[in-house]
Formats: structure tokens, sequence, C-alpha cells
RNA sequence: CGGGGCGUGGCGCAGUCUGGUAGCGCACUUGACUGGGGGUCAAGUGGUCGCAGGUUCAAAUCCUGCCGUCCCGACCA
């Protein structure tokens, strides 16, 4: 891709209604912009990196058995009505009507339609276990939307549902999500927690809380400093009958090992096993050995798009973005500098773009009328991890500069020995 | 929903108190010079001043109502 071509949008100053790290550095970079209160346009680059995020779950969703299906954004408040959640969801729950007046909502979950496509498509206990997914996009009508697309109203979240006859069968569906879940928070490179949770509004027993630690994260968790112990404070204040979560830190660990540590996170996952809680509800029941049986359920979802946020909160610096691998919108990135100076400097442009983009490097090219300055800026903000400047200066003896984002220095190397120096940075 | 900001070209802001020709910086267009860390000069484009009413000879400015948006709180799979 060359920047001619990209819709590249990113701007100087920051947006004066942004205040979080994140959802400024996400405007200034050209990666989102606001609609309205909690509701973004994803740009060309923020797309991208959607993009990525998406391939990581989707690859490990489909490696674990679970397959992949897409249900509407429209759903039917009958629904909700008869799994009893209408009330209690209340007004998060955006009811609308259709020209025939019949009332439907967009969905925040999906329970109650996934539920409704079993007990249809379902016929045997033979079929079961199963787990089915989806990446789609969720709308809650939040109080208060903020901090951009951290808590938006609109959003992209993977939501994966099992089914399975027995609790049995649900602990080992939800070990294999887990571990699927590990498989994913490690391949996007961002360093996490795991911690039990409260399984809040949407019902059921266990539950555990996938975290991307940053300092600016809303949720304090707590964890024992000797043993796996970790735990979203909010549910030991409660359970401790604590006033400040805050003052958690230094004390015992409620497992008796060691004292408590705290960190704040931004949860990004959350898996629950839920039971029968809708399966009985909506009535979903196969028939088994000795009877009809309610299979129990597992949800595990995952917020693709705050996953975004949350990687810029965990990971910046004064001059922009900074990506793990995994998630970068381009791995390279040319900067022609001065091309006018001489004819080489394009033609160099051109092979080395080539040579790139020929090994499945995802690279752009900068070829923006522009002073060097203003690409190195732009390139650092959107957090383009390597640059390979080409100008009058570096193509002198017929080589070109590397420099890594995180790194002051350059290093000069010839245009064939780029995919190897390449290979040595990863 | 309670409290507090803010709404003036794409972005950031001044002007509002004290009514009188809508301004600045950035960005953008054209040209020249320039060219390795957000260039210079020159000439330009672009705004019903959030919306609706009212007061007035005259409203971005004063009054009333509404809307949007951000922050704090309550809330949050």
């Amino acid at each position: 891709m060359k920047t001619s071509n990209l819709l590249l949008a990113t701007q100087r100053e920051n947006p004066s209604d942004a205040e979080t790290v994140s959802h400024q550095l996400m405007i200034k970079a050209g990666l989102i912009r606001q609609v309205a209160a909690g509701i973004y346009n994803w740009l060309p680059t923020g797309k991208k990196v959607l993009r990525k995020v998406e391939e990581i779950i989707r690859k490990e969703m489909d490696s674990s058995g679970a397959q992949e299906i897409l249900m509407p954004m429209v759903q039917p408040t009958s629904l909700w009505e008869e799994s009893g959640r209408i009330q209690q969801y209340g007004k998060e729950l955006l009811v609308f009507q259709d020209r025939h007046e019949r009332s439907f909502c967009l969905g925040p979950t999906h329970e109650e339609v996934i539920t409704d496509l079993c007990r249809n498509v379902i016929k045997s206990h033979r079929e079961l276990p199963i787990t089915l997914y989806q990446i789609q996009t969720k709308f809650r009508d939040e109080i208060r939307p903020r901090f951009g697309v951290m808590r938006s109203r609109e959003f992209i979240m993977k939501d994966a549902y099992s089914f399975d006859l027995s609790p049995e069968g649900l602990d080992k569906s939800y070990s294999t999500m887990k571990e699927a879940y590990l498989n994913i928070f490690h391949n996007l490179g961002l360093e996490y927690r795991i911690v039990k949770a409260d399984s809040g509004a949407i019902g059921g027993s266990d539950s555990e809380e996938f975290h991307i630690l940053a300092d600016s994260g809303e949720d304090l968790l707590a964890f024992s400093d000797s043993s796996d112990y970790a735990i979203n404070a909010e549910l030991l204040v409660e359970l401790q009958d604590e006033q400040d979560p805050n003052s958690l830190e230094g004390k015992p660990s409620p497992d008796g090992k060691g004292n408590l540590l705290l960190k704040k996170g931004i949860e990004v996952g959350h898996i629950f096993k839920l039971g029968r809680k809708y399966s009985e509800s909506l009535k979903l029941r196969v028939q088994g050995d000795d009877g009809d049986v309610y299979p129990e359920m597992g949800c595990y979802g995952i917020g693709a798009s705050r996953i975004i946020a949350a990687s810029i909160e965990q990971n910046h610096d004064e001059k922009g973005i900074i990506w793990p691998k995994s998630l970068c919108p381009y791995e390279v990135v040319i900067v022609e500098a001065n091309p006018k100076k001489k004819e080489s400097i394009k033609n160099t442009c051109e092979e080395v773009y080539e040579l790139l983009a020929s090994n499945n490097v995802d690279v752009l090219w900068d070829d923006r009328d522009k002073r060097p300055g203003v690409k190195f800026t732009d390139m650092e903000l959107i957090g383009i991890p390597i640059m390979i400047i080409i100008g009058d200066k570096s193509t002198e003896d017929n080589k070109v500069e590397i420099k890594v984002r995180l790194e002051e220095k350059t290093e000069r190397v010839s245009p064939q020995d780029i995919l190897q120096k390449l290979s040595e940075i990863s």
C-alpha cells in the first residue's frame, strides 16, 4: 500500500474532547473518528488493526473446534421476554419497533438468539457438545459511554457459546475455551492477567476475566505474591465486606499463601459457566438416555475493539502508539525522503517495496510529497515498528537505512540484505 | 439521572463580560524557493458562529427553550 492511496487522516493536534491517551492517539493517528457519543467510524488503519485482532481470535477459536456463525444484530424482544432478562437488562437494551409495530432490540449479547437457534437446529444429544462463535457488532446503550472505543455503545465482540449434556462436559468445554483464550492472549503479545470475577447480570456460576494491564485501567486486580490466586478486587471487597479496594494491598491472600498485590487492568475477555439458565428459560432440550436434558451452557466473550484501546493504553510513548508485532497496521514503512534530489531514490523505493511485498511483508510506502520530518512523525504516531528510509543520503553508497521505532539509531544495509536484517530484528 | 465544562471553517482556539463589517494558528489549493525530525514567501479556498424563538435600528455576543458532546458520580456482560 502507498500512502498516496491511503486515507491516513492523521492530525496534528489532540481533539479537545478526548482525555485518555488511547482515545487521543486513536484519533490523532487516524484509526477512528467519532460519529456520535460512543459510536465510531473505523478508518483504514484502524480497521486493519481490528482485522488483525479478529484473525488472531478466529485462528484459535477455529483450532479449538468452535464453529463460526453470524447472528443478527437486530433481535426480537420477545426472546428477551422469554428469558426474563428484559427487565433485568433495562435501558441498556435499545428497543425500537419496525413498521408493523413489532418490538425489536439491538443485540447487546446473544444468549437468547443462540439458544433459540439451537432449540431449532439441534435435534439429538449426539450433536453435543458443540461450541459456536461469532465476531460481530454489539450495541449497549451505556449510561455514560467514554474513553473512545474503550467503553463505546457500539463495539466489536467475539462471543462464543458452548452446549454440553452435563456439568462435567461444561467443565471440559470451559477449559478448552480457556486454553484457546490463553493462546489468543499470548499471541496478542500484551501483558495480561486472569482473575476470578463476578458473573453479574449475565448469570451463572464460575467466571474468569482476562485483563490487559495498564495503569489507566478501570478495574483493580488483586494477586497473591506467592501463589496463583488472582481476583477482581471488586469481588474481594464484596466477599470481605471491605470498604476501600485499595486497602487490600499487602493484606494476607485469602488462599492463605502470601500477601496481596494490586494492579490495574482493562477487562477485555470474560468466560462464564452459565449452566441451564437459558436452556431452561428458553426451553432448549435434547433427548438423553433417560428423558430430556437441558444443556449446560457456557459463554465466552472478547472485546475485539477494546483490545486495541487497551493495547495503546499499555504501550505508547510521547511520539505515539507502540504496537506489539501482532497488531501493527503495517510491519514496515518505506519512507521516501527527498525523491526529487536523485532519480535513483524512487527506483530504490520501488525495488525494496516489491521485494518486501513479494515476501509477504506487510509494507507501507510513504510516497507523499512531504518533507521527511512530516513522514517520520506521522509514521511514529501510527506506530509502525520498522522504518526503512530511502533518500539522497542513504543511497550514496547504495544502502538504505533501517530504524526501529523504539530505538534511536539507524542502521545502513544493502537492499539485498533487508530481508535478512528484518528477520534479525523480529 | 445528579453535578460541572464546552459548542465559532477539517483540527486547535480568540472574540461573548461591555451588541455595531467573523478573526488567528494548523491543515488544504496554486506557484516559486526549499528538502533528514511537523520549512519560507506570495496568492487563494472554505464558516447559516449547535438549533429554535425572543429583545433590539442592529445579536456569535443579551434573554428563554431545546439539542449535541466531554468530564465526575451513580451504573457497567
